[in-house]
DNA sequence: GTTGAGCGTT
């Protein structure tokens, strides 16, 4: 098995598409892109991994530097992922208790200039 | 409807 990173990806190319690409070259186990967490959008760069290092060196040959819509793949070997934290754990809300919290003087009548005069003229 | 270095789960 072999990692491979690939970079420098169109954002609106997903994980099919690079598990199709690299199909072509050999089995992929294995098809991931990154994507932004906040606008859920693609980084632009995704992993793949292949059965074999023949068939991603092979790949990685014929797709590095390949032009997409203007923009040359970067496709090689990817880093191991211990480097780095895979994700946090989801982490158990405590009790959040909505505390009203008023602060002094924060009802202070509030001007209403219609009450002051009265418009209709009851005579 | 936007943006563009870099290494992992949107």
């Amino acid at each position: 098995m072999t990692n491979i990173f690939i970079a420098n990806l169109d954002w609106e190319i997903t994980s099919e598409d690079l598990k199709t690409t690299f199909s072509a070259f050999g089995t992929v186990l294995y098809a991931h892109v990154v994507y932004e967490k906040d606008t859920k959008r693609s980084k632009g760069f995704g992993y793949i991994e292949m059965e074999t290092a023949d068939g991603a060196i092979a790949a990685i040959q014929a797709l590095n530097g390949l032009e997409v819509n203007g923009r040359k793949l970067d496709v090689k070997i990817a880093s191991p992922k211990e480097n780095r934290p895979p994700r946090k754990e989801v982490v158990e809300k405590p009790y959040v208790k909505k505390t009203f919290d008023k602060k002094p003087g924060s009802f202070s009548s509030r001007s209403n200039p219609r009450n002051s005069n009265d418009n209709k003229e009851n005579k």
